[in-house]
DNA sequence: ATTATTTTGTGATATGCATCACAACACCTA
DNA sequence: TAGGTGTTGTGATGCATATCACAAAATAAT
């Protein structure tokens, strides 16, 4: 609605080989929002009849697990969110939550459909994105059951420095609790391992923010358990 | 090479709809073969070419983890195996073998794309499937880290009697170390609380042959770890 | 500012499960 | 039929980490 698709800066190579017509359909069909840290984006259970694409920000992906909430993983933007939902019964599989300011596009999912049908490079990067993400879980999974706290804790840590924050300077994006969450393991022991971290001279705590001192040794945490 | 694709009785909906021209390419570049369990399917780090469709038999995807083998998950036909490979680096990101006796069809990557990109169906399902697949991975990625280990055993003979078998007598596919890998447990834990599940009449064992007698309790062992 | 609420640090304790150890089977091979 | 090789059952022990408990610090609310 407010902005011409087509001169979108966040088109890839694939979207920016739309027709015209497509590109006039997706301006009329989206709408751009703005999200805060800690908003809602997608809420598990509700019906949607939206892509979302995250354009800018991080957010988590997490949903109800037996006994409590369970964080997944995070993402980051550029990528689209809910295809599950898209492409199965319309009702969200998971909720993600924005943990930085975050601007999406919610794109119909009729218009999304269509779009992907007639594009075959944009399907094509759908189904790749899709694939990275099998193969990422895999690895999580592997990773996660067969390293101890401190291993996973400097994966965190790595992770955030390289994927996603592109700097070994980064303020915790997420509560000790949230990242408990996420590397299965107990709000106290993140407390613990940070505090071990810091005074192993590994990493430099001060407030939320974190910098990455020996990532070399990190690394070497990260496959030794 | 062997059979005529068109009239393969593994066609889903959206594959019967392929042109003359497409299942003559497909009836020209595949490759039906038989894979004895144990055989190794899709092995991990060598370079491929193919689309593997899994026709009849049931198999695991296993990955090399930090320390040791890790199978991530039994997949039973009919499905596609290989796709992060087909839409990657053609370069396996992790292995497949065969639990039982098997069938395949080597399809060469690029006569598979071909098609995708032809038939909007196909690439639909595929994308369902994927889709699908993701959502799996995050609900079993909470389950398993949640609850502990009888819970998990319990979803696992659960999982073979509902979703692989169709029946509640059935051989265990797998040996016991298998599957303590499977469920993130020791070889050990499987054998007692297999054990204690027999001897609380939950299941019955003989061999490795497993009735399950209580599945009301089984799922409430399921959601109470 | 002052109170209320959430987040964090750190000790003490409890426990689920891995690991070790070894015996009893089962299964293939010669 | 024996003898190797992998699989399974079950006890004893140890350890990583969850849980409990509470204080300190930070953040939000009034």
């Amino acid at each position: 609605m407010q902005n011409d698709c087509k001169h979108c800066p966040f088109n890839t190579r694939a979207t920016t080989m739309l027709s015209e017509e497509s590109f006039g359909q997706l301006s009329d069909n989206h709408l751009e929002l703005k999200f805060k840290k800690g908003d809602t984006i997608i809420k598990q259970g509700m019906f949607s009849t939206n892509v979302v694409f995250l354009r800018r920000g991080l957010a988590k992906i997490h949903l109800n697990g037996p006994y409590h909430e369970q964080i997944v993983r995070l993402v980051k933007a550029p990528t689209y969110l809910g295809l599950p939902t898209t492409f199965g019964d319309k009702v969200n599989q998971y909720s993600v939550t924005a943990v930085t300011d975050t601007d999406v596009c919610y794109i119909d999912v009729n218009i999304f459909q269509k779009i992907l049908n007639e594009n075959r490079d944009f399907s094509n990067e759908i189904i790749v994105e899709l694939c990275q993400n099998e193969l990422e879980s895999f690895k999580r999974c592997a990773n996660r059951t067969q390293k101890q706290i401190r291993g996973n804790m400097a994966d965190a840590l790595l992770e955030f420095a390289e994927n996603i924050f592109y700097s070994d300077i980064f303020t915790l994006p997420i509560s000790q609790s949230e990242l408990a969450n996420l590397v299965d393991t107990s709000r106290e022991s993140v407390s613990r391992v940070l505090s071990e971290f810091d005074k192993d001279g590994l990493i430099a705590i001060s407030g939320k923010n974190i910098e990455l001192l020996n990532k070399k040794s990190l690394r070497l945490i990260s496959q030794n358990g």
